[in-house]
DNA sequence: GCTTGACTTCGAGCGCGCTCGAAGTCCTAG
DNA sequence: CTAGGACTTCGAGCGCGCTCGAAGTCAAGC
Protein backbone atom coordinates (compact mmCIF):
# COMPACT_ATOMS: atom_id res chain seq x y z
CA UNK A 1 0.00 0.00 0.00
CA UNK A 2 1.06 3.21 -0.68
CA UNK A 3 1.95 5.63 1.49
CA UNK A 4 -1.00 9.17 1.90
CA UNK A 5 -0.51 11.60 3.85
CA UNK A 6 -3.19 14.07 6.32
CA UNK A 7 -3.37 18.20 5.25
CA UNK A 8 -1.48 18.89 8.16
CA UNK A 9 1.75 16.25 7.07
CA UNK A 10 0.97 17.64 3.57
CA UNK A 11 1.46 20.99 3.97
CA UNK A 12 4.30 20.56 6.66
CA UNK A 13 6.09 18.56 3.48
CA UNK A 14 5.46 21.35 0.73
CA UNK A 15 5.92 23.77 3.64
CA UNK A 16 2.67 25.78 2.85
CA UNK A 17 -0.36 25.76 5.46
CA UNK A 18 -3.10 23.88 5.58
CA UNK A 19 -5.47 26.46 4.73
CA UNK A 20 -3.36 27.26 1.26
CA UNK A 21 -3.83 23.45 0.63
CA UNK A 22 -7.60 23.50 0.67
CA UNK A 23 -7.62 27.23 -0.76
CA UNK A 24 -5.71 25.37 -4.47
CA UNK A 25 -8.34 22.70 -4.34
CA UNK A 26 -11.43 24.90 -4.07
CA UNK A 27 -9.71 27.20 -6.87
CA UNK A 28 -9.68 24.22 -9.34
CA UNK A 29 -6.02 23.41 -8.68
CA UNK A 30 -6.02 20.28 -7.28
CA UNK A 31 -8.51 17.36 -8.83
CA UNK A 32 -10.65 16.08 -5.61
CA UNK A 33 -8.23 15.09 -3.25
CA UNK A 34 -9.30 11.49 -2.13
CA UNK A 35 -11.02 11.20 1.83
CA UNK A 36 -10.91 8.70 4.08
CA UNK A 37 -14.02 7.09 6.24
CA UNK A 38 -13.86 10.35 7.92
CA UNK A 39 -13.96 12.62 4.94
CA UNK A 40 -10.92 14.00 6.15
CA UNK A 41 -8.01 14.83 2.71
CA UNK A 42 -5.40 11.96 2.35
CA UNK A 43 -3.03 13.67 0.31
CA UNK A 44 -1.29 11.04 -2.78
CA UNK A 45 2.17 11.19 -4.06
CA UNK A 46 0.36 12.21 -7.13
CA UNK A 47 -0.98 14.98 -5.19
CA UNK A 48 2.10 16.51 -3.89
CA UNK A 49 3.42 16.29 -7.21
CA UNK A 50 1.15 18.53 -8.89
CA UNK A 51 1.41 20.74 -5.73
CA UNK A 52 4.96 20.88 -6.21
CA UNK A 53 4.21 22.22 -9.55
CA UNK A 54 1.84 24.43 -8.30
CA UNK A 55 4.19 26.34 -6.10
CA UNK A 56 6.85 26.13 -8.98
CA UNK A 57 4.74 28.01 -10.88
CA UNK A 58 3.09 30.52 -8.29
CA UNK A 59 6.76 31.11 -7.32
CA UNK A 60 7.82 32.14 -10.65
CA UNK A 61 4.69 34.18 -11.01
CA UNK A 62 2.14 32.61 -12.68
CA UNK A 63 -1.48 33.32 -11.77
CA UNK A 64 -3.73 31.13 -10.53
CA UNK A 65 -6.29 32.21 -13.22
CA UNK A 66 -3.41 30.27 -15.84
CA UNK A 67 -2.95 27.73 -13.90
CA UNK A 68 -6.65 26.71 -13.53
CA UNK A 69 -6.81 27.05 -16.88
CA UNK A 70 -3.86 24.44 -17.52
CA UNK A 71 -5.34 22.29 -15.15
CA UNK A 72 -8.85 22.10 -16.47
CA UNK A 73 -6.44 21.53 -19.64
CA UNK A 74 -4.86 18.53 -18.37
CA UNK A 75 -7.98 16.99 -17.22
CA UNK A 76 -9.55 17.37 -20.75
CA UNK A 77 -6.88 14.99 -21.69
CA UNK A 78 -4.61 14.33 -24.42
CA UNK A 79 -5.65 16.23 -27.48
CA UNK A 80 -4.88 19.42 -25.71
CA UNK A 81 -1.02 18.77 -25.34
CA UNK A 82 -0.76 21.41 -28.04
CA UNK A 83 -2.19 23.75 -25.97
CA UNK A 84 -0.63 23.06 -22.90
CA UNK A 85 2.83 23.05 -24.79
CA UNK A 86 2.12 26.98 -25.33
CA UNK A 87 1.15 27.79 -21.95
CA UNK A 88 4.85 26.42 -20.64
CA UNK A 89 6.15 27.97 -23.34
CA UNK A 90 4.51 31.09 -22.79
CA UNK A 91 5.52 31.23 -19.08
CA UNK A 92 9.08 30.25 -19.97
CA UNK A 93 9.19 33.15 -21.81
CA UNK A 94 8.01 35.09 -18.96
CA UNK A 95 11.04 33.63 -16.62
CA UNK A 96 13.36 34.49 -18.82
CA UNK A 97 12.07 38.10 -19.14
CA UNK A 98 12.49 38.40 -15.03
CA UNK A 99 15.83 36.65 -15.09
CA UNK A 100 16.76 39.42 -16.87
CA UNK A 101 14.99 41.95 -14.79
CA UNK A 102 16.25 40.64 -11.87
CA UNK A 103 20.04 40.74 -13.16
CA UNK A 104 19.72 44.11 -14.35
CA UNK A 105 18.66 44.89 -10.79
CA UNK A 106 21.17 42.70 -9.21
CA UNK A 107 23.94 44.69 -10.94
CA UNK A 108 22.07 48.35 -10.08
CA UNK A 109 22.36 47.13 -6.44
CA UNK A 110 25.55 45.82 -6.32
CA UNK A 111 26.92 49.26 -7.92
CA UNK A 112 24.98 51.07 -5.35
CA UNK A 113 26.23 48.94 -2.76
CA UNK A 114 29.47 49.21 -3.33
CA UNK A 115 29.30 53.16 -3.50
CA UNK A 116 27.97 52.77 -0.22
CA UNK A 117 30.81 51.05 1.00
CA UNK A 118 33.20 53.37 -0.22
CA UNK A 119 31.27 55.75 1.34
CA UNK A 120 31.46 54.06 4.87
CA UNK A 121 34.59 53.52 4.54
CA UNK B 1 17.77 76.04 -17.95
CA UNK B 2 16.81 72.02 -17.12
CA UNK B 3 14.32 70.48 -18.70
CA UNK B 4 11.52 69.27 -16.43
CA UNK B 5 8.71 66.89 -17.13
CA UNK B 6 4.84 67.21 -16.71
CA UNK B 7 3.56 64.30 -15.30
CA UNK B 8 2.33 62.68 -18.64
CA UNK B 9 5.98 63.25 -19.85
CA UNK B 10 7.29 61.41 -17.27
CA UNK B 11 4.99 58.78 -16.89
CA UNK B 12 5.77 58.17 -20.64
CA UNK B 13 9.06 58.44 -19.92
CA UNK B 14 9.11 56.05 -16.99
CA UNK B 15 6.34 53.55 -18.82
CA UNK B 16 4.03 53.72 -15.93
CA UNK B 17 0.96 55.79 -15.03
CA UNK B 18 0.23 59.66 -14.41
CA UNK B 19 -2.25 57.28 -11.29
CA UNK B 20 0.97 55.60 -10.26
CA UNK B 21 3.57 58.74 -9.88
CA UNK B 22 1.10 60.72 -7.72
CA UNK B 23 0.90 57.02 -5.64
CA UNK B 24 4.30 56.76 -5.25
CA UNK B 25 4.54 60.57 -4.50
CA UNK B 26 1.49 60.09 -1.81
CA UNK B 27 3.31 56.99 -0.60
CA UNK B 28 6.04 59.01 0.56
CA UNK B 29 8.28 57.08 -2.06
CA UNK B 30 9.10 60.32 -4.03
CA UNK B 31 10.16 64.02 -2.17
CA UNK B 32 7.77 66.89 -2.96
CA UNK B 33 7.39 67.11 -6.80
CA UNK B 34 8.04 70.68 -7.77
CA UNK B 35 5.52 72.49 -9.29
CA UNK B 36 4.68 75.17 -11.80
CA UNK B 37 2.44 78.26 -11.14
CA UNK B 38 -0.43 76.40 -11.73
CA UNK B 39 0.48 73.90 -9.29
CA UNK B 40 1.35 71.36 -11.75
CA UNK B 41 3.46 69.25 -11.68
CA UNK B 42 7.03 69.21 -13.19
CA UNK B 43 9.77 66.23 -12.41
CA UNK B 44 13.78 66.88 -12.95
CA UNK B 45 15.86 64.27 -13.50
CA UNK B 46 16.43 63.41 -9.97
CA UNK B 47 12.88 62.41 -9.62
CA UNK B 48 13.30 60.69 -12.93
CA UNK B 49 16.14 59.00 -11.44
CA UNK B 50 14.46 57.91 -8.20
CA UNK B 51 11.40 56.81 -10.27
CA UNK B 52 14.29 54.16 -11.64
CA UNK B 53 15.39 53.24 -8.43
CA UNK B 54 12.14 52.22 -6.68
CA UNK B 55 10.86 50.80 -10.77
CA UNK B 56 14.24 48.23 -10.06
CA UNK B 57 13.24 47.20 -6.35
CA UNK B 58 9.75 47.05 -6.92
CA UNK B 59 10.47 44.76 -10.19
CA UNK B 60 12.54 42.47 -7.57
CA UNK B 61 9.80 42.58 -5.40
CA UNK B 62 10.72 44.96 -2.61
CA UNK B 63 7.28 46.21 -0.93
CA UNK B 64 6.06 49.61 -0.65
CA UNK B 65 6.97 49.96 2.70
CA UNK B 66 10.48 48.87 2.96
CA UNK B 67 11.35 51.24 -0.06
CA UNK B 68 9.77 54.44 2.02
CA UNK B 69 11.89 53.27 4.99
CA UNK B 70 14.71 53.49 2.73
CA UNK B 71 13.35 56.91 1.65
CA UNK B 72 12.82 58.45 4.74
CA UNK B 73 16.68 57.07 5.50
CA UNK B 74 17.67 59.08 2.53
CA UNK B 75 15.97 61.85 3.68
CA UNK B 76 17.35 61.53 7.34
CA UNK B 77 20.92 62.19 5.70
CA UNK B 78 24.41 60.88 6.31
CA UNK B 79 24.29 59.24 9.25
CA UNK B 80 22.05 56.66 8.25
CA UNK B 81 23.86 55.18 5.57
CA UNK B 82 24.82 52.14 7.09
CA UNK B 83 21.21 51.16 7.86
CA UNK B 84 20.62 51.63 4.12
CA UNK B 85 23.61 49.65 3.26
CA UNK B 86 22.29 46.53 5.45
CA UNK B 87 18.75 47.20 3.37
CA UNK B 88 20.66 46.80 -0.18
CA UNK B 89 22.29 44.35 1.17
CA UNK B 90 19.25 42.41 2.48
CA UNK B 91 17.78 42.74 -0.91
CA UNK B 92 20.06 41.93 -2.70
CA UNK B 93 19.99 38.45 -0.89
CA UNK B 94 16.46 37.91 -1.77
CA UNK B 95 17.05 38.76 -5.10
CA UNK B 96 19.66 36.21 -4.99
CA UNK B 97 17.33 33.76 -3.38
CA UNK B 98 14.40 34.68 -6.83
CA UNK B 99 17.35 33.80 -9.32
CA UNK B 100 17.62 30.70 -7.79
CA UNK B 101 14.04 29.64 -8.14
CA UNK B 102 13.51 30.98 -11.48
CA UNK B 103 16.64 29.10 -12.65
CA UNK B 104 14.95 26.01 -10.57
CA UNK B 105 11.87 26.49 -11.89
CA UNK B 106 13.11 26.85 -15.44
CA UNK B 107 14.93 23.63 -15.17
CA UNK B 108 11.65 22.65 -14.67
CA UNK B 109 9.60 24.14 -17.51
CA UNK B 110 12.27 23.02 -19.97
CA UNK B 111 11.88 18.80 -18.86
CA UNK B 112 8.37 19.52 -19.29
CA UNK B 113 8.17 21.43 -22.51
CA UNK B 114 10.35 18.74 -23.43
CA UNK B 115 8.38 15.91 -22.42
CA UNK B 116 5.39 17.76 -24.28
CA UNK B 117 7.27 18.26 -27.43
CA UNK B 118 8.18 14.67 -27.55
CA UNK B 119 4.59 13.26 -26.88
CA UNK B 120 3.55 15.83 -29.61
CA UNK B 121 5.41 14.75 -32.63
C1' DG C 1 -19.76 8.08 27.79
C1' DC C 2 -16.67 12.10 27.57
C1' DT C 3 -12.93 14.81 26.24
C1' DT C 4 -9.57 16.13 23.07
C1' DG C 5 -7.87 17.55 18.95
C1' DA C 6 -7.37 17.30 14.20
C1' DC C 7 -10.02 17.79 10.87
C1' DT C 8 -14.34 19.64 7.87
C1' DT C 9 -17.03 23.67 5.20
C1' DC C 10 -18.11 28.28 4.50
C1' DG C 11 -17.87 32.96 4.03
C1' DA C 12 -15.57 36.92 5.41
C1' DG C 13 -11.45 39.66 5.92
C1' DC C 14 -6.91 41.38 4.82
C1' DG C 15 -2.65 43.48 2.87
C1' DC C 16 -0.79 44.83 -1.20
C1' DG C 17 -0.27 47.78 -5.11
C1' DC C 18 -2.24 49.99 -7.77
C1' DT C 19 -6.36 52.05 -10.51
C1' DC C 20 -10.14 54.79 -11.15
C1' DG C 21 -13.48 58.47 -11.21
C1' DA C 22 -15.64 62.57 -9.54
C1' DA C 23 -15.25 67.29 -9.01
C1' DG C 24 -12.68 71.21 -9.33
C1' DT C 25 -8.77 74.41 -11.20
C1' DC C 26 -5.98 76.49 -14.52
C1' DC C 27 -3.88 77.68 -19.01
C1' DT C 28 -4.35 78.15 -23.97
C1' DA C 29 -6.45 78.80 -28.36
C1' DG C 30 -10.08 80.54 -30.93
C1' DC D 1 -15.60 85.39 -23.25
C1' DT D 2 -15.67 80.49 -23.93
C1' DA D 3 -14.43 75.81 -24.72
C1' DG D 4 -11.12 72.24 -24.28
C1' DG D 5 -7.88 69.67 -22.21
C1' DA D 6 -4.44 68.55 -19.05
C1' DC D 7 -3.92 68.78 -14.81
C1' DT D 8 -5.20 68.80 -9.42
C1' DT D 9 -6.98 66.28 -4.84
C1' DC D 10 -9.50 62.88 -2.60
C1' DG D 11 -11.49 58.78 -1.39
C1' DA D 12 -13.22 54.63 -3.01
C1' DG D 13 -12.75 50.35 -5.51
C1' DC D 14 -10.46 46.32 -7.34
C1' DG D 15 -7.99 41.95 -8.30
C1' DC D 16 -4.98 38.95 -6.33
C1' DG D 17 -3.64 35.39 -3.20
C1' DC D 18 -4.10 33.98 0.50
C1' DT D 19 -5.56 33.82 5.65
C1' DC D 20 -8.60 33.37 9.25
C1' DG D 21 -12.26 32.03 12.35
C1' DA D 22 -16.67 30.17 13.50
C1' DA D 23 -19.24 26.18 13.93
C1' DG D 24 -19.66 21.53 13.28
C1' DT D 25 -18.02 16.39 12.76
C1' DC D 26 -15.48 12.45 13.73
C1' DA D 27 -12.23 8.94 15.82
C1' DA D 28 -9.20 7.70 19.48
C1' DG D 29 -7.87 7.37 24.26
C1' DC D 30 -9.17 7.40 28.89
Amino acid sequence: MIATLSIAEAARDRRLSPHTLRYYERAGLLDAVPRDRGGRRRYTEADLDRVLFLQRMRRTGMPIRLLREYVDLVRQGQDTTARRLEMLEDHRADVLLRLEELQDALTAIDHKISLYRRETA
